[in-house]
DNA sequence: CCCGATAAGTTGACTGAAGCAACATAGTCA
DNA sequence: TGACTATGTTGCTTCAGTCAACTTATCGGG
């Protein structure tokens, strides 16, 4: 029986922040649309400003990307080429696609235009502390990652930990294993303790973390911890899955083993458990091998634990 | 040296996130322009369908809502008053201004329309499980919280801990004692640990943590755990600053209090430090009294550690 | 009780945004 | 070469929205 989506809390906080931030943007631009230009011609100069140079779209394609009638975008392009902003210069190639680029002062005009919205926008930040903005651009990018923005880059960094860090990281993978696996809060208490306890042991000479950002948001980590002098321990290997499929579990593996070899180690070991098979795929790759399992009751389940290790 | 706007990071993740939420609201709001009522006339009905119903606005209300010319404002008005939608009548108190409520066919027309919309919003959320949809709300919630939307309702609710709960408390504090107090990562290591040791040994029938929730985000916690069978300890006391001032600390620090006559405590003790001054002010309201102070080096800081008490 | 001031609302005239359709022109392919 | 298609231009129209002049109603003060 399908209620009505009135009655959905999810859709209606979806639907209030979209009238928010409609009114924001609307505030935003405000001041910019007051410029000599219409807010369709500054969406043509944007296009053109990020333009490749070296293919300059045509009145068409403009057309296709800002979803304009081509003759009201006729119109909008003769009266930007009157005033100066853009060339009109037919293909080389195609002589029936005219080839549209900015002029010198095109490109004046739109950085003016373009750093007066930036202005906008720095001024809306600059009452906010350091952090409230990271935690802002933080849930931007949640948002467009979790709607399916594609984003321009999707290239992740691995870092040193920071405060704030070792909390996200239980709370991602609780709430991942929670909603993959059925795991309970015990699971969530594991791994608290784990990272409270590296953090109280910790040998910076012999042990180490990493964290893995993709576009400013946490998307993986992992451990290494010391279990002798001879045998390093890989722990906590996490991998969001929105960062899955790039390699980013290899890379963090790597850096592990990486690590351990420069730190002396002769031999790296973890424990897993079976059901978790993504991530035994990635230690099969970095050469680790399965040495053993046991039987448990953990998290809720029955499991089965699995001892792995590899020489380095 | 002011630095250009444009080499800012946070404030280009802001523009290309705003680009991107204009998009995504252009296509919700597609279908629904294709009905019969302009985006203006759409508006009119919305605040009128939201007024209080003894408190209509008049014309001159709503263009001051809605920012909107009154000659354009009268029109429109006129055109929704002859399809049946809405009636003017002149006001008790003030003849002068024309009260504007909807018809019931007013009604019809905005719930039509309304629920369309909210169609279009479920239809997109339709595609993402339950996680992310609450990570979705959450984020957009966070927003709008950052950039000073007040929330319609800003009470708060204490309810039981889920997964991921918990890690999202040693991040956000770990977060916000850094960047207050400028605590390093060990204050981190230990409330993880404390959490994952709650977790270990919890005893139901005597041991409780709360979480705070206030618009769907976690904005506070708080632990009871047995100390011996008499003494009840309260840990990690946390309230985020968005919800400072709201008696959340209070109400917090009474849900344990209660909780602890109830499970047979006789008294209740609590470790904190001198610079958490808020957290003091929480506490002595409550009834504590300071017992002892020892100064200690903790989280890279010299600090005063004070033991509260107070019998139940 | 009336008169000016003012608030609320209406109407006419106008501008710019945007879409549609007919048309011109240049390339493409049989 | 001729039919066809892709690209771009122009004329016409509609609608959204603004401005200013105007009407009407109310209110306060003499």
């Amino acid at each position: 029986m399908p209620v009505s989506p009135l009655q959905d809390p999810d859709v209606a906080a979806i639907r209030q922040f979209n009238r928010f931030h409609t009114r924001l943007v609307g505030a935003l631009n405000e001041r910019m649309l007051a410029s000599d230009y219409s807010l369709a011609q500054v969406r043509i100069l944007y296009e053109l400003a990020n333009a490749r140079p070296d293919a300059p779209p045509s009145a068409r394609d403009l057309g296709d990307i800002l979803q304009m009638d081509a003759g009201y975008l006729s119109r909008l392009l003769s009266g930007l080429e009157s005033d100066g902003l853009l060339a009109r210069t037919p293909s080389p190639e195609n002589a029936k696609r005219l080839a549209l680029t900015l002029t010198e002062r095109g490109r004046e005009v739109f950085s003016g235009l373009n750093e007066a919205s930036a202005r906008e926008v720095a001024s809306l930040l600059s009452g906010l502390p350091a952090e409230a903005r990271g935690q802002l651009t933080g849930a931007m990018a949640r948002i467009r990652r979790l709607l399916g923005d594609t984003p321009d880059t999707r290239a992740f960094i691995l870092r040193d930990p920071r405060p704030g860090d070792l909390g996200w990281v239980i709370h991602r993978q609780a709430a991942l294993y929670t909603q993959e696996y059925g795991f309970d809060w015990t699971f969530e208490g594991l791994i608290s303790e784990i990272a409270g306890k590296f953090v109280r042991e910790f040998d910076p000479a012999r042990e180490r973390c990493w964290i893995a950002e993709m576009e400013g948001e946490v998307v993986g980590s992992v451990f290494v911890v010391r279990q002798d002098d001879e045998v390093a321990k890989l722990r906590m290997l996490y991998v969001d899955p929105v960062a899955r499929g790039r390699g980013l579990g290899r890379a963090l593996v790597e850096e592990c083993l990486r690590f351990a070899r420069g730190a002396g180690y002769r031999r790296m070991v973890l424990w897993t458990n079976d059901i978790l098979v993504s991530a035994r795929r990635i230690y099969e790759a970095a050469g680790f091998e399965l040495l053993e399992e046991e039987h448990h009751r953990s998290f809720g389940h029955d499991l089965v634990g699995q001892n792995w290790g590899r020489d380095l």
